[in-house]
DNA sequence: CTGTTTTATCGTATATTTACGATATACAAT
DNA sequence: ATTGTATATCGTAAATATACGATAAAACAG
């Protein structure tokens, strides 16, 4: 039991899924608004500003980079993130365009 | 280990990572689809269009019940689910929210 | 009351996520 | 070469999520 289905749905919705979870962890919200609102960057002052450990702290950017909301760039032995405005901008699209399509609704109760 | 650290948190971001958390899962992405593109709204229905058995599908309009995103109003044995429209319209803003301001990045790279 | 239908919940197995200490790696400076 | 700094990865423990069969509960039909 416990096999996952997640393959037997559309391409989509397993995308947009993917998004969300990426997304779904409040140190991963907090990462997002950090790299754009401020000028921290580094990994290193990323962790100053969390109640994580370094090790939890690397996993979550690693969960960041695995859908491509961000990169790092590596500058000697410090890597710099950013958010990849590319792709977060067509995940932002994707993202608006589900949630105003839900908003249409023809509800039956 | 592995005591969760989420109350640590502002509530905000707490708030938004619930809400991705909720539609991190396509099954979950799906049923507000059929929710909001089709009249099925009987758990029943949404069964029959789920590659998920009637526990499991169960399980995941639990989901969206805890966040708010859905209600159930009981009809005889049945329940007919559907959106709440003023909770995802708060959801929505929300979200849309967060995700702009994550846009006008001020990038360091 | 009995049987049927519909949905929720329980119990359980497995998978995944979260969290951290310890360690490895990579580079810079001395 | 050695030392220090920054980050990733490994190993591991605990928590949570996913999935389903079985069963319970609720409501109606006959």
């Amino acid at each position: 039991m416990a096999v996952s289905k997640i393959s037997e749905f559309e391409e989509k919705e397993i995308e947009l899924a993917d998004i969300a979870k990426a997304l779904s962890h409040p140190a991963r919200i907090k990462i997002l608004k950090i790299l754009a609102e401020s000028n921290a960057c580094m990994c290193g002052e990323i962790v100053d500003l969390l109640p994580l450990s370094q090790a939890t702290v690397s996993q979550h950017l690693k969960e960041l980079k695995r859908v491509g909301l961000i990169k790092g760039d590596i500058d000697g032995p410090k890597v710099c993130y950013c958010i990849d405005k590319k792709i977060f901008e067509k995940y932002k699209k994707e993202f608006e365009s589900f949630l105003s399509g839900i908003n249409e609704l023809n509800n039956c109760c």
